[in-house]
Formats: structure tokens, C-alpha cells, sequence
DNA sequence: GCGACAG
DNA sequence: ATCTTGTCGC
């Protein structure tokens, strides 16, 4: 029974998040790790990892494919895009020292959104970056490029809107594990040096859905069915 | 009961 | 988020 499941999901929330710790970052961070997950036909998932150095050099990137069975449903994200995005993360020839993950961090209804979630399970420092809210109100930044406006959920502050460029959108930035909200923003304002997204990011989920169209294209090739004209 | 709802 | 090329606008 799928609600049974996410009864257990939802416990299992609640108990780790517990182990959150929003301790400031020491040390600048030498390897920056972005992680991003795409779902195609067939519910087949496509993880990419992207790693990069403070100057934005890449150092490595993988892709890990493998069937994704989890529903999507609002609040339990990770349960659905963590396995396969933690395996990318080990296949790296480098270890993280932070990543950036698609998604919220403590800006969830259990305050233990994607972010938290994959921190605390590879015990590594993870910042939660979001194109849109799940629950609390994001308040309005200036419309220059780093500005920034305070993220609310029941009163308390659980993250930035981070206005990466000037007149666009902003960004949803808030802790997963082991970062300050200071830390957070700052690191993603330094990694968005073109885009509305981090490089990193943008990275990861172009090489993501790039792997899962190739091999698209590979089995129409080998298909009797694609030959239409 | 209704609306909102990361990706 | 996905299905998807070109096209409109700053
Ligand atoms: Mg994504």
C-alpha cells in the first residue's frame, strides 16, 4: 500500500532530522559537487554528478542509469531521487567537501528536505538549491544580481531567495546539512557566474537528460518501429 | 473540505 | 519534472 509506504517515509524524516547540524563551513570548499537526477520514458532515471573546483574547473562527472520507482510526491522528493544521485556522488574519482542538490534543504514541512536528507546519509556538507517554494513564504529580494530576501517558515528563518541575476527570477537557497545559510548563499552566488542556476547545476542536469536522450536515439536505431519515411 | 504542492 | 523546434523578445 503506497500510503503505508510514505507513513514510513514520513517517520523515517522525522527521526533524521535530528542529526541536521547547520554548523558554519570552516574551509573554503576545493571540490564543489552538483548532483541532478532526470526521469524519462519508462520511469528510467538518469543521475549526473559534476564536480568543480573554487574556479569552476571541472574536475569529474559521471552518470549512473537505473530504473527509478518511487512516485514523485511533494515532501518526499528524496525518497525518490537520492539512491541513484548518491551513487553518482560515490563513482566520482573525488571526494565532495560540499554538494549542491535540486531541491529544498530544511525549507520543508519536516525541515528535512532533499538537501538534509542526502547530507546526513554521506555525512557531508549540502546546500539545497530551489527553483520554486514547497511550503513558507519567500520574501521579494532587490532586483540586482546578490541581492537576497529571507526565506519564512513558521516564523523562523530557514533560508534565502538569492537573486543570481539581475531582473530574473530567484533562486530558493536554504542548509541541508553541515552549512550556515550564510555559507550557503554565498557559494551559490559564486557559482552563478552566467546563468540563473550554479554552473555545477546547470551541468549536471544538461549532462542528465543529454544521457537519457542518447540512449533514446540508440534504441530508436535498433527499433524495426523508427524508420518512419 | 479545499488549496498548495521541491522535482 | 517530462514530451520537444522554432520562435519571440530584451
Ligand atoms: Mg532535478
Amino acid at each position: 500500500m503506497p500510503t503505508e509506504r510514505f507513513r514510513r517515509f514520513r517517520e523515517l524524516q522525522e527521526n533524521l532530522r535530528e542529526r541536521v547540524r547547520l554548523v558554519p563551513m570552516l574551509t573554503k570548499p576545493r571540490c564543489i559537487v552538483a548532483v541532478d537526477l532526470h526521469v524519462g520514458r519508462g520511469s528510467l532515471g538518469h543521475a549526473a554528478a559534476v564536480a568543480v573546483n573554487a574556479s569552476g574547473e571541472t574536475l569529474d562527472r559521471v552518470v549512473v542509469p537505473q530504473q527509478i520507482e518511487i512516485p514523485y510526491v511533494p515532501g518526499f522528493l528524496s525518497f525518490r531521487e537520492l539512491p541513484l544521485c548518491i551513487a553518482a556522488v560515490e563513482r566520482l574519482s573525488i571526494q565532495p567537501d560540499v554538494v549542491l542538490l535540486d531541491g529544498h534543504g530544511i525549507a520543508h514541512p519536516r525541515r528535512f528536505g532533499i538537501a538534509c536528507h542526502f547530507g546526513v546519509e554521506m555525512n557531508v556538507p549540502a546546500i539545497g538549491i530551489a527553483k520554486s517554494l514547497l511550503t513558507g513564504e519567500g520574501r521579494e529580494p532587490g532586483r540586482e544580481r546578490g541581492e537576497t530576501a529571507d526565506l519564512v517558515l513558521d516564523g523562523e528563518v530557514v533560508g534565502k531567495s538569492v537573486r543570481t541575476r539581475s531582473g530574473v527570477k530567484p533562486l530558493y537557497i536554504s542548509p541541508g546539512h553541515l552549512v550556515t545559510i550564510e555559507n550557503a548563499v554565498d557559494l551559490v552566488l559564486s557559482l552563478c557566474t552566467r546563468f540563473r542556476l550554479p554552473e555545477p547545476s546547470r551541468e549536471a542536469h544538461r549532462l542528465a537528460r543529454e544521457a537519457a536522450r542518447d540512449l533514446t536515439i540508440e534504441a530508436a536505431g535498433q527499433n524495426q518501429s523508427s524508420p518512419a519515411g
